[in-house]
DNA sequence: CACAGACGATACATAAAAAATATTGTGGAC
DNA sequence: GTCCACAATATTTTTTATGTATCGTCTGTG
């Protein structure tokens, strides 16, 4: 039976008991303490007869710290200093200071902003741990609504997810890549539907749903269906095989540097500007809201 | 400026939201914690105003902790832990379960009962250090008053030590050593007396002031002053010249057992029982006090 | 769909604790 | 011996913690 044993003092106490200590002299640690002297003669007359100890050797004209005082001075110490730790642990966590974010991103994410993005926040958040994972939108979304995702990069739209809030992350504006020793990148003007019955190379469907599905739908747009003459998985595999003239292809403009010498690049031009790329997560942890705001604003 | 920063928690508040975090339901806890549920809530929300930090989460019908709610948990636990070892250290110390005892002897006391007694309060007292240093009387009085010792076990009188505490240690009845082949060992009733003229054997001044003391006092009782024939140090060492016929001397009871072959042993008839070792001490600390008290009652 | 029950939040009252002000002892220094 | 510095008391005031009563809300059930 465990009966009705309190713990004896308060941090506040203990406080009042360290700065007797550390002053020798009751006026000057209360006025540390802001306070008068009285009480805080009081309260350590209090706690030494809690603790059945004496703790401070009175009579002298300069007071001393028993045996006891002394190893209380210390435990006390160390039990002050354990609660700041307490709080500002807590506080830190509050705030996101601290933390984890379980970011998923579709593999296209990673020829835009993202890789900055992490590289800044990881900067400005050392002691948040930024835990990556690609996967694609589908996974994603039942990654959110599992609760093993906080944040994720994924491609609209969102099928059934009013419950998952979303934020612009970046203009994923694609263009059309082709081979340069083909007829047409001599042309001015090539729109989308003049490469209706060129060979395509794109992302496999399976690896690489997000992307390869935005262009079919680009494609569909446009009037055609693609023929997908090879499948490749990621960005540079995609344009090396352009640049051997494999194919023609459509990819996000920020690969437009990418082997000049072998490929012209082409705006599409009935292409808004719009998002395509979003941040979307569902109650989000304060680590995972400052990860949204710093990749939100920059 | 270290400005107003009081710490905004107390080891209560930390307690209470321990029973809540780990009862998940704030009736049990509020019953756990002997007080009823409405203030309960009120602190914790305090608490939670104050750390600018939600900790638990309400809403769903069982609550559940936030991030920040189980750092705090984790961090509280270990706070009230560690001010559980403040008090409890506090109150070993002042209680004499732990600590030190600086205890000095005189040399001759290693004849008595002092090895049983250290022996015994090692064994109840296994957290109490024990330092043992032989010294002097005098040596020991200089140290208890500097306060670099704290217990004695000395030989009075003690000159000018009206501020020094003592208690009966051991009655250090001495009595004569008189080798076999000597005349006076066929003799039926030997005094002191009868040794005047012959040589003795006793401790140095210098090492074994207290004892060397001891037995010119006897032997100025007795109506002379004892020709010392040579020096000893130990009580075996001086026996040992006793057995091989170099003198006589005077040494504790406890001693008459050995080389009974040699040595006949025989009591000092003048010599009343008094106690000729006594416990010294000055502002005994606690883990002293209770040597002393361990000591006196065997 | 209404209803009961469980549970946490709120409002108000009360008791306990902490702190402030004023004053009194007390021991050491000149 | 007198003064001074400092800690201890005494008493009042304020703050804080706790208790009682009650309400609102969500959930599971008939």
């Amino acid at each position: 039976m465990p009966a009705d044993e309190r713990l004896p003092v308060s941090l506040r106490t203990m406080e009042q008991f360290v700065a007797v200590a550390e002053e020798r002299h009751f006026h000057r640690a209360a006025e540390r303490l802001n306070m008068s002297q009285p009480p805080l003669t009081n309260a350590i007359r209090k706690l030494e007869e809690a603790l059945g100890a004496t703790l401070i050797q009175r009579g002298n004209r300069v007071l001393g710290l028993t045996a006891a005082g002394a190893v209380f001075l210390d435990e006390a110490r160390e039990t002050l200093r354990q609660a700041g730790r307490a709080v500002t642990a807590a506080r830190d966590m509050a705030a996101g200071r601290t933390g984890v974010v379980r970011l998923g991103y579709v593999g296209s994410a990673l020829y835009g902003r993202l890789p900055d993005v992490v590289r800044e926040f990881r900067a400005t958040h050392p002691k948040v741990r930024l835990e990556l994972r690609e996967a694609t939108t589908a996974a994603q979304v039942a990654a959110l609504r599992e609760g093993t995702q906080d944040v994720g990069v994924l491609i609209p739209p969102l099928a059934n997810a009013e419950d998952i809030g979303r934020t612009p992350f970046d203009s994923d504006r694609l263009c059309m890549a082709i081979p340069n020793d083909h007829p047409l990148s001599g042309r001015p003007d090539v729109t989308l539907a003049d490469m209706a019955d060129e060979p395509f190379i794109l992302w496999p469907l399976v690896e690489g749903r997000g992307f390869h599905l935005q262009v079919i739908r680009l494609c569909a747009d446009a009037g055609f269906v693609p023929e997908v003459a090879q499948e490749a998985y990621g960005m540079h595999a995609v344009l090396s095989l352009v640049a051997v003239g494999a194919g023609v292809s459509v990819v996000p403009e920020s690969m437009s540097s990418f082997r000049g010498d072998r490929i012209s690049y082409r705006p599409l031009p009935g292409s808004a500007p719009g998002f395509d790329l979003v941040l979307a997560g569902r109650d989000l942890s304060p680590a995972a809201r400052r990860f949204v705001r710093s990749a939100g604003q920059a």
